[in-house]
DNA sequence: GAAGCGTGGTA
DNA sequence: TTACCAAGCTT
């Protein structure tokens, strides 16, 4: 396989570039690759040490949609609490969402959950070996079966996610936008994903796709496909991978209101329902969320939606807080109480435990007004 | 196929 | 600062 055109030949068309090989990308892969919590890195691997499937899943589900730095923490918090498939298994639903909270997409954590007990019960505790299999748990999806049966299993399927995307459609120059290319994109991927290593090839397409082919200003010159991208080839990396113009989120305005006990500070947290936004998540009480767009929540209204009996004070500022698909802003209301019970449903939680409590970002953010005053 | 579903970092 | 983005899945 020629590895390199002729020198001399600048790449102003594409005419005679060479087909991208798996076996640069790997090369690149065994010198640069990320070292990761979740990781065997192609040293040991090649000295026997192999991927622990479960430990694979784990990370896969958590960083579906999310940073690496986000994620590292909550692995080693994970395996820390459940370091077994089995023990996952034992533990509650309860406690997996507190160890979730802060993390995003929560449903994520109670397909975890479902899909470890799942696993436990009719897969005498082990992962299926298989993309096709592993696609039937729940919160599996083509990604992240793809994902795991070639980094747990060594099955040669193709694996794509936002950075393979990005990657395949810059290396073969697909103008068709996405989620249209998926499909010829996917294509292109099964046919440069090797039947050796196809784990260490998808690890090294997101590395790649996670540095040196970013969205913005990608670091070409350095890349082990240069000189054999399209994209590159005619000086127009950036507009790829082409993309559908997004929607713009609309606002919506709420209040909450903060019980504080007493006698030590305690906060008065109640359920979420278990479907929709933050399901089966913890929250202080709050009003609904209103206005979809321009028609703004009456501040001097807030007070209808209190809960009944106590007198609130308003706090100085809002909670303001981005959820995927809308803006959210929050009048934050205060009181103290001396009831062992200010409203039906709900539980008082000490300052100390408020950190293990199922509670979303969105409701740190009105807790911590609170403090602050 | 489109919409719903979180969060924190970055430019 | 607003907007975009990051190892997507479910309905």
């Amino acid at each position: 396989m020629d590895q390199k055109q002729e020198s001399g030949v600048t790449n102003k068309t594409n005419q005679q570039l060479n087909k991208p090989n798996a076996e640069a990308l790997l090369a690149w892969y065994d010198r640069h690759h990320r070292t990761l919590p979740w990781r065997v890195i192609p040293k040991d691997r090649s000295v026997g040490v192999v991927n622990d499937p479960y430990h694979v899943w784990m990370s896969e589900i958590m960083l579906q949609q999310t940073t690496v730095g986000a994620v590292k923490s909550y692995f080693e918090k994970f395996l820390t609490m459940w370091p077994t498939l089995s023990d996952l298994a034992a533990a509650s639903e309860e406690d997996v969402l507190k160890a979730w909270a802060g993390l995003g997409y929560y449903s994520r954590a109670r397909n975890l959950k479902k899909c470890a007990d799942h696993v436990q019960l009719h897969h005498n505790g082990r992962f299926p070996d298989n993309a096709k299999a592993l696609k039937e748990l729940p919160g599996i999806g083509d990604y992240t079966s793809a994902a795991i049966a070639s980094i747990a299993f060594d099955e040669e399927v193709p694996v794509v996610d936002g950075n393979i995307e990005r990657i395949v459609s810059r290396l073969y120059h697909i103008e068709e936008a996405l989620p249209k290319a998926k499909k010829p994109i996917k294509e292109k991927v099964a046919e440069l994903t090797p039947s050796e290593r196809p784990g260490d090839f998808a690890q090294g397409m997101m590395d790649l796709g996670a540095s040196l082919c970013s969205p913005k200003k990608p670091a070409c010159s350095l890349c082990p496909f240069s000189g054999t991208c399209e994209a590159e080839g005619i000086g127009d990396q950036e507009r790829f991978p082409i993309k559908a113009p997004k929607k713009q989120k609309p606002t919506r305005y709420g209040a909450a209101f903060l019980i504080k006990r007493q006698e030590d500070g305690a906060i008065w947290l109640r359920q979420r329902p278990d479907k929709g936004l933050l399901a089966s998540m913890s929250e202080v009480p709050s009003s609904d969320w209103f206005g979809k767009s321009a028609e703004k929540f009456e501040l001097a209204s807030a007070l209808d939606h209190a809960p009944e009996g106590l007198e609130f004070r308003k706090l100085v500022g809002q909670v303001i807080h981005t959820f995927t698909h809308f803006h959210l802003v929050l009048d934050v209301y205060e009181t103290t109480s001396t009831d062992s019970e200010p409203m039906n449903k709900g539980w008082w939680s000490e300052p100390q435990s408020l950190k293990d409590e199922a509670l979303p970002t969105v409701f740190r953010k009105v807790v911590e007004m609170g403090l602050e005053r």
